[in-house]
DNA sequence: TATTGTTATACTCTATAACTATA
DNA sequence: TATAGTTATAGAGTATAACAATA
C-alpha cells in the first residue's frame, strides 16, 4: 500500500489550466464530500450506539422529540424530523412493540394520534442519549472543545435555516440552542 | 396549521423529571439532528444543481478528486470518496459513457486502471461547479461569511478526522484547506 | 373535498459475495 | 495466495400512490 509504485506518468493534460486553485489535495475542502463524510461516520457510530433501539438512530430521534415537545401528531413528528410520513408509521410500530412510547387518540380531532412517552421509553431515551453523546465528543475529537461548542452552533443554525421556511422549531425558540449534549 | 388547535391535554407522567435540561425545543440541540438535515439539503440542492451529470453529487465528487489528484486507480478514488468499489464501477461507467473521464490501463500493473479526466470532463468539473457554488452558499446563507469560513474548516477537520486513521489526505497537506470554493 | 394515518409498491443506495485477470 | 476490477444479488431507505377514517 505504500505509494513506491505510484507510476511517473505524466499528468497528461490535466491540471494545467488549474487556475483557480493550485492542485488541493484531492475534494478535501469540498464542502460536499466534508458533510458526507462527517455524516457518514456519525451514522456509523451512532448506528453501533443505539444498536438495541428499535429504530435506530432514527427512532432515538423521535424518542428524543417526543420527550421534548408537547404530544405531536405522527404528521407533526414525520415533518419536524424530516421523515417520510409512512416512514413514521414503520418507526413508531417498532417503538410502541418495544414500549417504549403509545399512540393515543386525539380528543380533539380523532383522525389524529398523539404520540407520548411511556416511562419504560424514558429511561432508554436517557440511557441510550449517554451513550450517543460518548459517539457524539468521539465524532468532535479533531476539535477543541470551544471550537467543537461553536461548530455545534453553527450546524445548529444551517440546520435550522433548512426548514425555517415551512415551521420555526417552536416559533419563540429560536436564538439560543441548549447546545451542549441536550438529552 | 395554526396551533389553535393545539390540545390542552396534560404532559402525563411525561418530562417531569427531566432534569438534565429543562425541556428544549425538539430534537432542535440534538447533533444527529442538525447533522441529519445538513446533509439532507445539501444533497437535495447538489442533486439539482448537479441534474445532468451522469453521476449527480457522487459523480460531480469523483471528477474533482481526478481533476485535483495524480491519476489514480479505482479503488483509491473508491476509498477517498467512502464508496463502495463496486458502487464506483457504476459511477465510473456512466462517466466515461459521457465521455468526461478515461480508464487506461496502468502500464506498471495491469490489474489496475489509472483515472484521468478528458477535457471535457474538465469544462464539465468547472461548469457544475459554479452551479454548485451557488448551492452552496444559499445552503450557508444562515452564516455570515466569517462564521461560514470557519464552519467550513471545522467541518473539514471533523471530516478528515474520520478517516485519518486509513489514510491521510496527501501526507503532508493537513493543515489549512483552501477552503473557500475550491474548484 | 381535504387531512391523518395505513398499506402496498417501486426505486435508489448500499453491502455482500462470486468471478476474472493479473500479480 | 492476494489484489483490482467486474458482475449479480439482496437488503435498507426512501418516495409514490391508493385506501380508510374523520373532518
Amino acid at each position: 500500500m505504500e505509494r513506491g509504485t505510484s507510476p511517473v506518468i505524466e499528468p497528461g493534460q490535466i491540471d494545467r489550466e488549474a487556475g483557480v486553485a493550485t492542485a488541493q489535495p484531492s475534494p478535501c475542502g469540498e464542502l460536499g464530500w466534508a458533510i458526507n463524510m462527517v455524516f457518514r461516520a456519525f451514522r456509523q457510530r451512532a448506528s453501533a450506539s443505539l444498536a438495541d433501539l428499535p429504530g435506530g438512530p432514527r427512532g432515538y430521534l423521535v424518542l428524543s422529540a417526543v420527550a421534548h415537545d408537547l404530544p405531536r401528531s405522527q404528521l407533526a413528528l414525520a415533518q419536524q424530523l424530516a421523515v417520510d410520513k409512512t416512514a413514521m408509521t414503520y418507526l413508531l410500530d417498532a417503538l410502541e412493540a418495544a414500549g417504549l412510547v403509545e399512540r393515543r387518540p386525539d380528543p380533539a380531532d380523532r383522525r389524529q394520534r398523539q404520540i407520548v412517552l411511556t416511562s419504560t421509553g424514558r429511561s432508554a431515551l436517557a440511557e441510550f442519549g449517554e451513550r450517543l453523546a460518548e459517539a457524539e465528543q468521539r465524532l468532535l475529537s479533531a476539535l477543541a472543545p470551544e471550537e467543537a461548542y461553536a461548530f455545534r452552533q453553527f450546524l445548529d443554525r444551517v440546520a435550522r435555516s433548512t426548514k425555517e421556511v415551512t415551521e420555526p422549531c417552536t416559533v419563540e425558540e429560536i436564538p439560543d440552542p441548549g447546545v451542549g449534549l441536550c438529552p
